[in-house]
DNA sequence: GATGAATGAGGCTTCATTCAT
DNA sequence: CATGAATGAAGCCTCATTCAT
């Protein structure tokens, strides 16, 4: 195509390059959009239509970027989850003990939760996503149990269960977080459970989740930064 | 709700008797239908046009016995919701002990839901009623945790976090149950999973989950009894 | 069903046949409209929308009685065809000389193409189905033809090539009556021109076309009545 | 229409001249493309976005070189007419006999549709065009058939029912043609079939179609040949 | 000129609900 | 009451055309 149409590369190659970064910058308007509707009205209703008056596009643009519905849902879930997990795992990387690693995880998990009620909601609309085989947990946590298992911080206890424990008891969480936001030491409270549940005594549960917090400094330009900042300064136009 | 629909069968004249016999049937054909075909294609998509052509009967018909699909799918979710929870009660109601009544109610249920995969699909489902503030467990287990607390067999942590376990984790425990139909012993590992995040040493776990249960033997004439032999009969001829 | 609706068939099952019938007026009302729209406007633009206008139903209803909008031009173009060819073959069959046959039908043919407008207009609009493999002729002269040159009224021709001769003109007839509907004696013009090519002498192709025509006598009922009587009624409404 | 695209040489500064050489250069790629894709999916469906994909030029680049879809399509038309018609002139402007150019000039014409499926295909696709009074025939064909007429080579039937024969089973042989690329002969019996028609004897007409046929020798820069070769170089691809 | 993202009117289709028979 | 056709709002998606860079 190129050299048909003699466009001067010596000079600079930044059209390209101005053009792939408004691209993304569209997307990512999209994805912020979307995120905002999943969370607020749930999957099912006029996604596109809302997704697309939030994002202050037309419906065609919508079509440039993503095939379908469920594309925009899907690439939403992906990029959140992505984003999280990059977060917690810088966390929680360096803590030797499988128990701590998971206990501090978790809670850093909750009181994002806490902290960013997008994040509690979307998990509330396309909640079957936290449980269930092809989840966040499900993919990441094995891991991590079988080595406390193994070094005998977990009883013995089949991993399936365990996950199944913790997936459930996080997704329930979750919805307790939405209806009462506010309760003090909640996630520690969740996570002390857990962690009895999975066989660690209970004076052990209570130091692991008395450990202090780093708390989480998500990066400006996260996903869900970008969207609570616009769904806080949404609220008061209700 | 369902108390509306009780049948006066006090009046002499059997015309009304008849009538409302009539209604009545015609009803829980409706129900079984819907519980049948939610459990198979989810709450979304036609719905009435799917329970109609099940329930062998018209729209305009399906109209006379609910005013919209909503009262559909929550009745459904009442009676199943009450039949089994009738069921329950009726087996634990005598057992004085608290932990052993939940553990026995909690493997019960999760054996009712291994021995009826319509029951874990409907869950699936509408999935959410499982967990949060108006389902089942929200409503009928506090009692029973508050006594086991007071009575030292579970440990002093707020009834809200262990509803949380509880709920969330069976809840888990039903998706677990629809991909991995026959695990064996795997309601005994959830519940001794439970047992322990709420305070129950593994000894004392282990000893509860290994009592014997008494298998359950639902009435003939119950929503979900009915509903899985039509769902049985309708897969051989797929 | 019935056993359950306990519909009391005893007195008579008029119900039944009078929904058909309604059911069977219904879709000839669409099928009617259908032939109005795709005459006037093409197969292109907004069909479904101009139909159900043109029928006086909502969009939904539409879709009770035809899938898709290709469903509705096919069972438009399928019924058109034959009632024609009822309506021709019901002259002609007794016809003995295949070659009197052929012109006697062809002629029929075009003078009802100049008696109904809309026939000439549908034709021209989903115009390519005259000629090709799918068509009214392709299916129904082979026969007759292959018996005019068997009893040597034909020359000794390829049949297929003949099919092109004889679909072609015609199709071009059909246009030509379009764009000047009262041409005097055009149809025997065109006819008597066929008949030459397919091998037939000039006097003797003369007095085939000399021939009485009895006057088609379509019922009343036919498609094509009910459109036009529609379209003629439409007009000065424009 | 093509007049306005006429360069004009005369002025010497060279870079009006090499801008409009450019220009018309990408008028004729888009036309190029234009043919590749009305022929391949026809006049409906995404025309402009595969025209531009095959042109390898973006939309905006389309706009300025035609103000519409319609006017490509009819620009690529009358460039695809006014070529073939050329090439056919020359071919049979020397030919005395009325009937024998006819005959060659039709016969020509089948044979370029066999040899380049192109054609065959944008007829079809665009097909009615062939016929009626805005086609190539209608407009080049009268003052040969008069001629013919006049000079007793045709018989005396009014000359647009002849043009009805003529066109109308053209456009059916170029159906065959597409259907059957390979039928030998074939051209020559649709033609014979016509020259009868057209009152030739069947002697003449044999005699006639038998004359020796100059293979079409079209120039390499032909709209035709350019999109047929990109054509052929595009099959091997799939 | 060239680019390709943005536009938005317009099409098709679904389905819960109503209503005449 | 049962029936099932009729309704129409509401969704999804396409694509010719415009426009800022």
């Amino acid at each position: 195509m190129s050299d048909i149409h003699e466009i001067d590369l010596s000079i600079s190659d930044h059209r390209p390059r101005v053009a792939a970064e408004r691209r993304e910058r569209m997307r990512q308007r999209l994805i912020e959009s979307a995120l905002l509707v999943f969370s607020e009205k749930g999957v099912e209703s006029s996604m596109i239509h809302d997704v697309v008056l939030t994002a202050n596009v037309s419906q065609g643009t919508f079509y440039n970027y993503f095939r379908s519905c469920d594309e925009l849902l899907i690439a939403t879930g992906e990029q959140l989850k992505n984003e999280l997990l990059i977060l917690i795992e810088q966390e929680v990387r360096t803590i030797a003990d499988p128990a701590e690693r998971l206990a501090t995880g978790l809670r850093l998990f909750l009181h994002t939760t806490q902290a960013f009620p997008l994040l509690a909601r979307f998990a509330h609309q396309t909640g079957l996503h936290i449980v269930g085989p092809n989840s966040l947990m499900f993919e990441f946590l094995p891991p991590h149990i079988e080595q406390g298992i193994s070094m005998g911080r977990f009883a013995k206890i089949p991993v399936p269960a365990m996950l199944d424990l913790l997936s459930g008891t996080t997704l329930a969480a979750i919805f307790r977080i939405i209806a009462t936001p506010d309760l003090p030491n909640y996630p520690e409270e969740i996570v002390s459970l857990i962690l009895r549940g999975m066989g660690v005594t209970e004076e052990e549960a209570m130091r692991l989740v008395a450990q202090p917090l780093q708390p989480i400094q998500p990066p400006e330009d996260m996903l869900l930064i970008r969207s609570q900042t616009r769904w806080d300064s949404m609220e008061h136009t209700d």
